[in-house]
DNA sequence: GTGTTTGTTGATTGACGAGTCAATAAACAT
DNA sequence: ATGTTTATTGACTCGTCAATCAACAAACAC
């Protein structure tokens, strides 16, 4: 039975495994056994192509974060005006695919270790910078002065609104979050014009 | 050297070290042992008092959001008039014993949690209907209409905050964070007058 | 002072889980 | 054909940890 080529395959499958586990289970306290079995394979499979439980969750990180920032990019691409762009940045964190519990839940998890996890922490910070840049790049000509502050406090209120996904019971459409932020955004805007 | 009437102690100072300990994890994988050693005991008492590492935790979590209301009630006490409520409700939010970064880290693993114990669940549905509550109270006489969007954002910015808060590597005094809520604060009810 | 309640721990048990190893097999190279 | 690389797993090791037990000691009751 043994093909070839079957890395990358396999490689995809358990990350894909492990973030669900990991969002299921609300915590890294999740055996390399149960991803494995959940991607379809054997453990000590899990283990030769990732080497360890720490490398796999680290994998799984990245992939979260780099779907998110594709979805960014894609969404950016081609727009112009600053309030497009944030539209666009907007839209993107709250687009089904980077909105869905499960993503949403394991994310936290990362979050959360990245107080004590280096290599978890390096990912994190790149997701807040481009953020912070993403949002910035669309604020600055429209709020001037208060355009880093207004940043950050976006930036909180994408997290929270996250936060409080995660935990809700309704499948969240991530619409109304959107919809509350845009709102939160005009008021910012017309009162710093 | 056993004295009598050590129950109410010794609980409390378990409950402190579960939740420093599991705020320096980042998780809850944290041994009985370890918290019971940082409490000065050894691992059977904690057993002996607890009955286990479930009942320890849901004790912590509480002790966590019982003494965040306590606050907000201290704070709250003789205040009037619904902007001088918002702002206690707030200061009570960021204030230095609830804004503590092992607090907030402690808060944000048991928060994760409550996605899969119904315990840590019930506990966070009384926080966030209490915060809402709270800020709705204020929040009604001025901005009529919007009051309950106003108050899912503002509980939502809360949220965010002490996320970001539990992250950063800066003492995080929460005075900054408060400060950005209060300027955003003014902004909405400034729109909706 | 004898008995009960409360406090306390060293030693042990039993389960579970990460990681390793040896073995098997298909594909590929030559 | 033969050797090498890639894919795959059953069985095992070794450590860790929650929970239990048995025992000892101080305080209290009477």
């Amino acid at each position: 039975m043994p093909k070839v080529g079957q890395e990358p395959i396999r490689k995809a499958a358990l990350v894909k495994a492990a973030i669900a586990e990991v969002a299921q289970a609300g915590s890294l306290e999740v055996t390399m056994a149960r991803v494995a079995r959940a991607a379809g394979m054997s453990a000590p499979l899990a283990h030769h192509y990732f080497g360890g439980k720490e490398a796999l969750f680290e994998a799984a990180m990245r992939a979260i974060l780099s779907d998110y920032g594709a979805a960014v990019r894609a969404s950016l691409a081609g727009v112009q005006g600053p309030r497009a762009r944030l539209d666009a940045v907007i839209g993107a964190s709250f687009s089904a695919p980077n909105f869905a519990p499960e993503v949403i839940a394991a994310w936290l998890v990362f979050y959360v270790q990245a107080r004590e996890r280096p290599a978890f922490r390096r990912l994190l910070r790149v997701y807040h910078a481009r953020l912070r840049s993403n949002l910035l790049a669309g604020l600055r000509p429209l709020a001037g002065e208060g355009a880093e502050a207004a940043a950050d406090m976006l930036g909180a209120m994408i997290d929270g609104q996250y936060l409080r996904a995660a935990l809700s019971d309704r499948p969240a459409t991530g619409a109304e979050a959107e919809a509350a932020l845009r709102a939160h955004l005009d008021l910012m805007l017309g009162a710093a014009r």
